[in-house]
RNA sequence: GCCGCUGUGGUGGAAUAGGUAGACACAAGGGACUUAAAAUCCCUCGGGAGCAAUCCUGUGCCGGUUCAAGUCCGGCCAGCGGUACCA
């Protein structure tokens, strides 16, 4: 008998098709456990291979968490919205809808042929009015929470997309998506206070099991610095705050530099008026990337006829504009502190600024020192002598005191941008009435729908192609009932991502998000698993939607991810990301055809460590076919009554093969924990081994049983049909987990390596857990050892417990 | 620049808590079977010396700690990812 695997995969998948043995209950008495991988983008290429190692790993422990009886909810769906399909439409003149609609009918059909354990009834589609109408409530409770608002602010603008970009999106200067240059631009937009939320997105991240690399990235990204906050007055008598961190080196503060954008410069009479401008225009042009990518050489301009004064000294200080310090982060200017500070260092060593050491214990002649650990403070008559913490603590005080400053935290997260000047996007469901300003649309009138249009290209202006539906913009203002125009920005791509995985819970759901009672069954997620590039925007973003959600009563969990974890990225046979201008893209479906989805599936998880980037090899594919192949061949040749268990007796629960009883338990034991800890890699490679022990010697149907209910998360089609063929009771999938006894893990004997001076020189079988005695005695006997120690003084012994022993000789 | 991660055979990668480096595979070479090929099965496989037993050497580089370092510490170098000159 051949192993037919395509015709053995659509057996399988046809069962599960119509058995739908893998759904959820939303009524289950056992205990849940909620498994999610990030729902794709359905792009026009289809399912990348790329997709195939989180579904895959996750479907692994789908099925894993099944065996030991959980109600699993392991759901898929789409991430519909977005550009690619809207660039698609302006070229192809087809409705986004439609192309959607179909990418997503392919992809449904590839993961099908992957065999993955989703439950297919929960499938949800962002772009699915029944779903962005809850992604628009979503926002109007925002709203009513003061947590949406509009705001004038300087964005990015994509020169290319004619739409705005959140700062998060902008990658190297050019527009994440598109890679056009992206500019800056003042425009009114949609905006969410994620800031609001900042401390708990920090403090929460305590309570969850995530990767220590992704607590950090989130950590740094909503970045917490606690300083202070002083108030420089001027000769003219206004007063600029700067925020510091360095409150302590108040007396070193020799001048002041604000962001070429701040406004007190349009409302000074300055002298130099023409060089700040030509400074200001020059600043605008850059990107954020350009003002940054200026490491090497500071450039500024001092505002003439203008200075500031020093709080503590009382001296004035001139002031400079450059373009180091962004108008978006803290005040948008700051004391400029040259001994100690790096970067006013350098400036003023530039401009001839007087530097002074308010530190000891550095060089401020040579490098500014900026040791705040161990210095302590001078030429500073209020806190000379204090380390620098006391000095903190002393001058915030002090400042407080004299009502020149307080003690201020200050966050690097920035409130999200929120609208987009786009077609293929929620619409936002608000309208701007000339009286009341902006209103929300009454929850009755959700879905707002999106509108059907000729023409998906931006407007010249900017204003997304909605701009241009005049039927559609007019409308009366839900509270005065007077005219009032709809608003045309449409929501991010993050938006529907955002709550997704509270839909999962209850898909169909048409009078809220999701019940209250699947909720409350089925959050928080309990392990969710996405790539490393999404933690600082799509999983901060749903941490404060959901936050937010608590907050209304419509979660009970503060923090929807229980447990977060990362995959690596598959990278092209040339070690190059894989991408379509480099064709180096693997189809999942050429590999399926040639090599079945089971061997596919069981590559991309021993293809390497799961959390580090991987090449695909094609060579290296044909050795898990072969495994497969092997599996296959073992268990057919041993169908018949070879061995001493009868076929009807070996049905129930037999015991393995004294021969390979301490190789099973061993192989269940790892791969158990294997799955758990992400070793997906060497989890099949204990599985070869078992089978190559099973091919020295033979197995009987109790090790055949085991090995197929170890194989059955990774190769789940070849596991069942051989599962069949030896007529074991049901299926494979719904096993009990098998259990392994520790005791039975080890032998009897084992074989511990022997060191003369720490170089390993001989080995020796001894019983297991012998004393050190035996251990020594039998070392010290061993022939090969003997001519390493002849004639010399053994110094000392050391003896790890069934492992090793080294011989200290003189 | 800053932050994070990673450097192990020809290749992908193994190596609980510092304890036999290279598991498991791929590729390559040799052999068996075959008219032949494929498939399958068996053997070899870090480098150097040696007929061999065996010895030396070896986890990016330089030091250190230790009886013992791929693993810990200090200092470098390279690659990848993130990035906001964040005061």
């Amino acid at each position: 008998m051949k192993y037919d695997f395509t015709k053995i995969e659509n057996k399988w998948q046809e069962k599960w098709e119509t058995e739908k043995p893998f759904a959820a209950l939303n009524d289950s008495d056992k205990e849940k456990y909620y498994v999610l991988i990030e729902f794709p983008y359905p792009s026009g290429d289809g399912l990348h291979v790329g997709h195939a190692r989180p579904f895959t790993a996750m479907d692994v422990v789908a099925r894993k968490r099944r065996m030991e009886n959980y109600n699993v909810l392991y759901p898929m769906g789409f991430d519909a919205f977005g550009l690619p399909a809207e660039n698609y439409a302006i070229v192809n003149k087809i409705h986004p809808a439609v192309i959607t609609s179909e990418r997503i009918k392919l992809f449904t059909r590839q993961l099908k042929r992957l065999g993955y354990s989703f439950d297919w009834d929960r499938c949800v589609d962002t772009t699915d009015p029944d779903y962005y109408k809850w992604t628009q409530w979503i926002f109007l409770k925002f709203f009513e929470k003061d947590l949406a608002y509009k705001a004038l602010i300087p964005v990015n603008w994509c020169t290319s997309c004619h739409c705005v970009l959140a700062n998060e999106e902008v990658v190297d200067g050019v527009c994440e998506r598109c890679g056009s240059e992206v500019v800056r631009r003042e425009k009114s937009q949609w905006m969410l206070r994620i800031t609001k939320y900042a401390q708990r997105l920090i403090d929460d991240l305590d309570d969850v099991d995530y990767v220590e690399r992704v607590k950090i990235q989130q950590r740094n990204w909503v970045g917490r610095s606690d300083g202070a906050e002083i108030h420089f007055k001027t000769t003219t008598g206004d007063e600029i705050n700067v925020f510091t961190t360095r409150q302590d080196t108040l007396y070193g503060a020799t001048y002041m530099v604000i962001s070429p954008e701040h406004a007190l410069l349009q409302k000074w009479d300055v002298e130099n008026l023409e060089e700040i401008q030509a400074y200001q225009l020059a600043s605008s042009k850059k990107s954020d990337f350009e003002r940054t990518e200026l490491v090497k050489e500071k450039t500024g301009v001092e505002v003439k006829g203008v200075r500031a004064i020093n709080p503590v000294t009382n001296k004035e200080i001139p002031i400079f504009i450059s373009d180091y310090v962004l108008a978006t982060y803290g005040t948008g200017a700051i004391m400029a502190v040259p001994g100690h500070d790096a970067r006013d260092w350098e400036f003023a060593k530039k401009f001839g600024l007087p530097i002074i050491e308010v530190v000891s214990g550095g060089d401020v002649k040579k490098e500014a020192y900026t040791d705040c650990e161990t210095g302590t403070m001078v030429n500073s008559p209020l806190i000379d002598g204090l380390t620098v913490g006391e000095a903190k603590e002393k001058i915030s005080n002090w400042l407080v005191e004299q009502k020149l400053g307080e003690e201020k935290i200050n966050y690097k997260l920035r409130d999200w941008v929120f609208s987009r000047q786009r077609y293929w996007g929620e619409p936002i469901p608000i309208v701007h009435c000339d009286t009341c300003g902006f209103v929300a649309i009454p929850e009755s009138e959700l879905p707002l729908i999106l509108p059907d249009i000729e023409n998906y290209q931006t407007t010249e202006t900017g204003e997304s192609p909605l701009a241009a539906l005049t039927d559609w913009i007019n409308t009366t203002c839900p509270k005065c009932n007077g005219p009032a125009q709809r608003e045309t920005d449409t929501m991010p791509q993050w938006a529907g991502s955002s709550w997704y995985y509270l839909r999962y819970a209850d898909p169909k759901n048409n009078n809220a998000l999701a019940s209250k009672e699947a909720l409350d069954y089925w959050t928080p997620v309990d392990w969710y698993n996405g790539g490393m590039e999404h933690t600082t925007l799509h999983l901060l973003y749903s941490r404060f939607w959901h936050k937010f959600l608590y907050d209304i009563g419509v979660v009970n969990t503060s923090e929807p991810y229980a447990k977060r974890t990362s995959q690596g990225m598959i990278l092209g046979e040339d070690g190059q990301k894989m991408s379509k201008s480099r064709g180096n893209v693997l189809n999942p479906d050429d590999i399926i055809a040639e090599y079945g989805a089971d061997t596919l599936r069981l590559y991309i998880m021993f293809i390497g460590d799961f959390e580090k980037t991987a090449p695909w090899s094609q060579t290296s594919v044909k050795g898990c076919k072969r495994f497969l192949d092997r599996v296959w061949n073992l268990t057919i040749a041993n169908l018949g009554n070879n061995d001493a268990i009868s076929p009807e007796a070996s049905l129930d629960d037999a015991s393995f093969s004294s021969e390979h009883e301490t190789a099973v338990h061993r192989t269940i034991k790892k791969v158990g924990s294997d799955i758990e800890n992400l070793k997906f890699n060497t989890a099949i490679a204990s599985l070869m081994s078992l089978v190559n022990d099973f091919y020295n010697k033979a197995p009987n149907r109790a090790d055949i049983k085991a090995l197929l209910m170890l194989l059955s998360p990774f190769a789940p089609h070849i596991s069942e049909e051989l599962w069949e063929l030896q007529r074991f009771d049901g299926c494979a999938s719904e096993q009990e987990w098998p259990k392994y006894d520790e005791s039975k893990t080890v032998d009897s004997n084992v074989v511990i390596a022997v060191q003369v001076m720490g170089k390993l020189r001989s080995t020796i079988n001894v019983p297991l857990d012998s004393t050190d005695e035996t251990v020594i005695d039998a070392a010290t006997s061993d022939e090969k050892i003997a001519r390493y120690i002849e004639g010399k003084e053994i110094m000392r012994k050391i003896v790890v417990k069934n492992k090793l022993i080294n011989l200290i000789v003189k």
